[in-house]
DNA sequence: GTAGGGTTAG
């Protein structure tokens, strides 16, 4: 049937067949290029399939570049068919590099990157040579596929046959080694490079990104712009963004927002996304917003790190209206922005309307519930202090619940300080292999505050033999583009001994306000002013001496931890934002809280 | 004579 319907029609694209006083020659290579020209300029299937029964029709599939161009077309366009490709491809006797190429590149295209080796192989199998344009796209597959061993015979391949000196290949085989966490070898293959072009730079930069190497991103990247005279494209600059969002490295990240006014007209969504992301992650909430607002276009990603980014803020019901706003608009959730939803609940403490939206989320649109909406549950239910309803959730949830939903339990029990309960949690969140210390904490957090220092005890020496380390809390402020981490009772930064100054100054303060240490959370049995030296120092506490130190009275302070903070310096935290009239944002792991005036916008409840 | 690399957010 192929080509059926173009014999039943006039032939206006061809020339007719009567001799028009040239050569049958040329008439045959005119013939041809206008063939190919159709065949190129094809819109969709229809209109291919038409032109295709017309080549084959006049005899030129098997003289010409005819067959090439049909499966590149079909193989490589939008609107191609992998399969019609491979029927027209399987007719050609004597494939070229070319055709396989074109259909390597059409199976990478359509994430088929298995059947892309296969007709590699298949390639090596008929003796038809590899060239440059060959592995660019195999490359991509073995990044793929995160096929470390074939990956590593293709570069032997490409040693071999004299390609390594291609640009191209080596950007693929940077690209390759990162998607495969290799990423020294990603760096030897870059330092090689004679020409490193701006995808050599972004291949490395992403290589990094992949491995959670944010440290390393940013370095890169002011390294690029010592080194290079080209200007970074939007796709390196998300690279960069993501690790300014995990770096919560706001002022790194405005130099990137301004980088991009300078250099580029128009943003695309998804840095404009980025940008929204990262603000929000760094802390500047209504930065976020308002360039969500002043999107022209949005798409389901937009929406979702706006939603998400609101609940981490505590900004439940606002979220709650983007949604409704999002679903006006028609646009149909996809299962991650029933995530961002479902903890704008918990967190704004919406019981009613968490369970609403659950059940929405599954018989309206369809969605099966993940681990991740499940947690949510949980987390809504718990937070609330429903956490016998939250136990009896997890024992009906269809699938077994994972370490998350027990530590998530946990932490409710610890809230509500309810032990009975936190023992079951901790029972069955320390049968899983991914327990880490500070579970043991919670538990033993919970102990302390119920005055239990023989459990204190037993759970700490569980938590040793385990060979579980506890995680050093931190606390890391960005001045002038630079981070400083603090670790508690640090005295290793070089303004030692103003901080300290500070803090005293600080504590005086406090005690006039009424201050008095909550030492519930120190976790050893030992006497109340060992407590209190213990707590004075916390990272938290340096962090923000450095900050009033060195930033200018009224700007906000931005905190990133790497745990979860201790009631004593939420309390803490709180004061000093009313004593020193500044606002004081603390990123602890995956929600914010933002002190102003002697209150938190968690209300009390992380 | 046909073509290729880095591509993102939760």
């Amino acid at each position: 049937m192929v080509g059926a319907s173009v014999l039943n029609q006039p032939q206006q694209f061809l020339i007719p067949p009567e001799h028009n006083g040239k050569s049958p020659e040329v008439d045959f290579n005119q013939k041809e290029q206008e063939c190919i020209s159709l065949v190129k300029r094809s819109k969709n299937m229809e209109e291919f399939k038409q032109v295709h029964g017309q080549i084959l029709k006049l005899g030129l599939f098997w003289s010409s570049f005819c067959a090439s161009n049909l499966v590149a077309t079909c193989a490589l366009s939008e609107w191609g068919s992998m399969d019609y490709a491979c029927s027209i491809f399987e007719q050609i006797d004597d494939p070229s590099s070319f055709e396989f190429n074109a259909m390597i590149r059409g199976y990478i295209k359509d994430m088929n990157s298995e059947e892309a080796l296969f007709t590699y192989l298949e390639m090596l199998e008929m003796g038809v040579k590899p060239d440059n344009f060959t592995y660019p796209a195999l490359l991509k597959g073995c990044a793929f596929l995160s096929a470390i061993e074939e990956g590593i015979q293709i570069h032997g391949q490409i040693l071999k046959l004299g390609f390594v000196e291609d640009a191209f290949v080596q950007n693929s085989l940077i690209n390759k080694y990162g998607k495969c966490g290799r990423i020294s070898d990603s760096c030897t293959v870059f330092e090689h490079m004679d020409q490193k072009t701006i995808a050599s730079w972004s291949a490395l930069i992403a290589a990094h990104a992949n491995m959670g190497f944010w440290d390393e991103c940013l370095k890169l990247f002011s390294q690029m712009n010592r080194e290079g005279c080209w200007r970074a494209e939007e796709s390196t600059l998300v690279s960069v963004l993501l690790a300014c969002t995990h770096l919560g490295v706001l002022d790194s990240g405005r130099a990137i927002h301004g980088y991009l006014l300078r250099n580029l007209t128009g943003l695309n969504v998804a840095v404009e996304t980025s940008l929204i992301d990262m603000y929000i992650h760094c802390g500047n909430l209504d930065k976020g917003i308002c360039l969500f607002r002043g999107m022209g276009r949005r798409n389901r990603k937009s929406y979702s790190v706006v939603i998400s980014g609101l609940a981490t803020h505590g900004h439940g019901e606002e979220a709650l209206k983007i949604f409704e706003q999002m679903l006006e608009e028609r646009s149909e959730p996809e299962d991650v922005v029933y995530v961002g939803v479902l903890s704008a609940c918990s967190r704004a403490r919406l019981v009613k309307e968490g369970k609403k939206y659950f059940d929405r989320m599954r018989f309206e649109h369809g969605i099966e519930p993940t681990m991740q909406h499940y947690g949510c549950i949980v987390d809504l239910m718990g937070r609330a202090g429903m956490v016998y309803e939250a136990l009896e959730f997890i024992k009906a949830m269809p699938i077994e619940p994972n370490d998350v939903i027990w530590r998530i339990f946990l932490s409710s029990c610890k809230i509500h300080q309810n032990v009975e309960l936190g023992e079951i949690a901790a029972e069955n969140l320390f049968k899983k292999t991914t327990q880490n210390a500070c579970d043991y904490l919670m538990l033993s957090n919970m102990y302390a505050h119920a005055q239990r220092w023989d459990d204190v005890s037993l759970t700490r020496v569980k938590m040793a033999q385990k060979g579980l380390d506890h995680v050093p809390g931190s606390s890391f402020v960005e001045v002038k583009r630079k981070v400083h981490r603090f670790v508690s009772n640090d005295r290793s930064h070089p303004q030692c001994h103003e901080i300290y100054e500070m803090l005293h100054q600080m504590e005086w303060q406090l005690k006039f306000e009424g201050y008095s240490p909550d030492t519930s959370e120190v976790l050893l049995d030992v006497d109340e002013e060992e407590k209190k030296d213990r707590l004075s120092s916390h990272s938290q506490k340096l962090a923000i001496a450095f900050s009033l130190i060195n930033t200018s009275q009224g700007s906000p302070i931005r905190i990133v931890r790497n745990v979860r903070m201790c009631s004593d310096c939420h309390t803490y935290t709180k004061l000093i934002s009313a004593i020193y009239e500044r606002m004081i944002i603390v990123r602890d792991r995956n929600i914010f809280h933002h002190f102003s005036d002697g209150t938190c916008s968690c209300k009390d409840y992380w």
